[in-house]
DNA sequence: AACGGGGCTGAGCAGTTGCTTAGGTCCCCG
DNA sequence: CGGGGACCTAAGCAACTGCTCAGCCCCGTT
């Protein structure tokens, strides 16, 4: 907020810090300043409530600039969503192809999706809750990514399920709780508050690990 | 556990229905059917990208009918936001408060919570995901309201922790996990899913029961 | 019948939007 | 040296935005 006639040379590293890494590959440069601009834009204000003139000023060009890096403000959605997107599934995936039991891959798995959203949060804000503003077309390829995620999640629970280490009613339904509940943390994570991302994510793979285990009977 | 059922199927076979009741109050009829479009417009495309004639559209009404009734379509979000919240609020506050376990009052609260933002998933769409919108006056009162909201649960959990009854190791941890369990229901919830909003209800009182008792030890 | 006022509309204003175009500068290649 | 492509800007267009205003209709009161 309030940096409408920030110094060009500015925020390099707040930029970075705060709108992610996951952009490193994004060249020439200038597409690059212009993507890490939206992620920032989009983030604060919403896809509809930024302006193109927005998004070039924070990558330190004049508004044309932008159509020859971008063909529509939409692409540059689509980009932010499909990078984001790619990145979330793949670190999913990667935390719950590792060893361990189910139980143990499970944990994995909210832990670092959790710590994920938390510490990407302005990149995780704009992939979860701007999807509404892609292209059809668009939304399709990014809604085939969600549902590899989906799919990932719910192998894991199926596996323990099957083997008797989980004991999952709803394993739809179970699966579709836990994605709420590691996505919905990019909504209020702020980096001012009291938790580390990796504490919240420890936090969260313990109540889940309690959703899929069962009780004692009283 | 007693048996709350109510009437068997109040539901109003409108099909406005999904819109809301929770505006009956609102006179005069052209005023609440101008909330009751800017509802359905802010729930589709979101509050920056809807139109004031949209809204008037759909109500019925050319543009300028809009601002006989509000002074701008901000307080149009405004009233739906406090409206809403008040309404989730009662809700949350009439379970929680109901007698029993706290192991009831817990299930109960869930359960209605979620009911109401499957049920009334247009409205909380807007209620809960367009909050940035609001001018910052209004969005201190709404604010307000939230904090009620987690209160309300947090006292919940706190009392069962206290009596043994529960075990919750980070209780503000866990008061926000469960709210975003609730909230994110909102967000993917549609009528035309597989499950009907009492059962969403009822499995995610099961998973939150799970998540604050203790576990039997393998 | 005359009045008055709330509810509503058609027309439109000033400002903003996404995007284009014509032209400039730079640097790499021969 | 000169040509050409990549990159960028200033200026601006057509469309659309939230919102206003003069005036019309309708209805209860006097």
């Amino acid at each position: 907020m309030a940096s409408e006639t920030g110094s060009p040379a500015k925020a390099d590293e707040d930029v970075r810090a705060s709108a992610d890494e996951s952009f490193e590959g994004v060249t020439p440069d200038a597409a690059r300043r212009l993507l890490l601009g939206a992620v920032e834009a989009f983030a604060e204000r919403g896809f509809h409530a930024t302006t193109t003139r927005d998004i070039a000023g924070r990558a330190g060009m004049s508004p044309a600039a932008l159509y020859i890096h971008y063909k529509t403000k939409e692409e540059l959605l689509f980009q932010i969503s499909k990078v984001g997107h790619e990145r979330s599934v793949s670190v999913l995936a990667e935390a719950a192809d590792g060893g361990g039991t189910d139980a143990d891959r499970l944990a994995r798995a909210v832990r670092h999706f959790v710590r994920w959203h938390a510490e990407h949060h302005t990149t995780a804000r704009v992939v979860q809750y701007e999807l509404a503003a892609l292209g059809e077309e668009h939304y399709e390829e990014i809604v085939e990514l969600r549902r590899r995620s989906e799919e990932i999640l719910r192998g894991v629970l199926e596996s323990g399920d099957a083997s008797g280490e989980f004991e999952v009613a709803d394993i739809r339904g179970t699966t579709l709780a836990v994605m709420s509940l590691c996505i919905d943390v990019a909504r209020w994570y702020s980096p001012k508050g009291r938790r580390t991302p990796d504490e919240i994510g420890t936090l969260y793979a313990d109540l889940v690990q309690r959703m899929v285990t069962s009780q004692a009977v009283a």
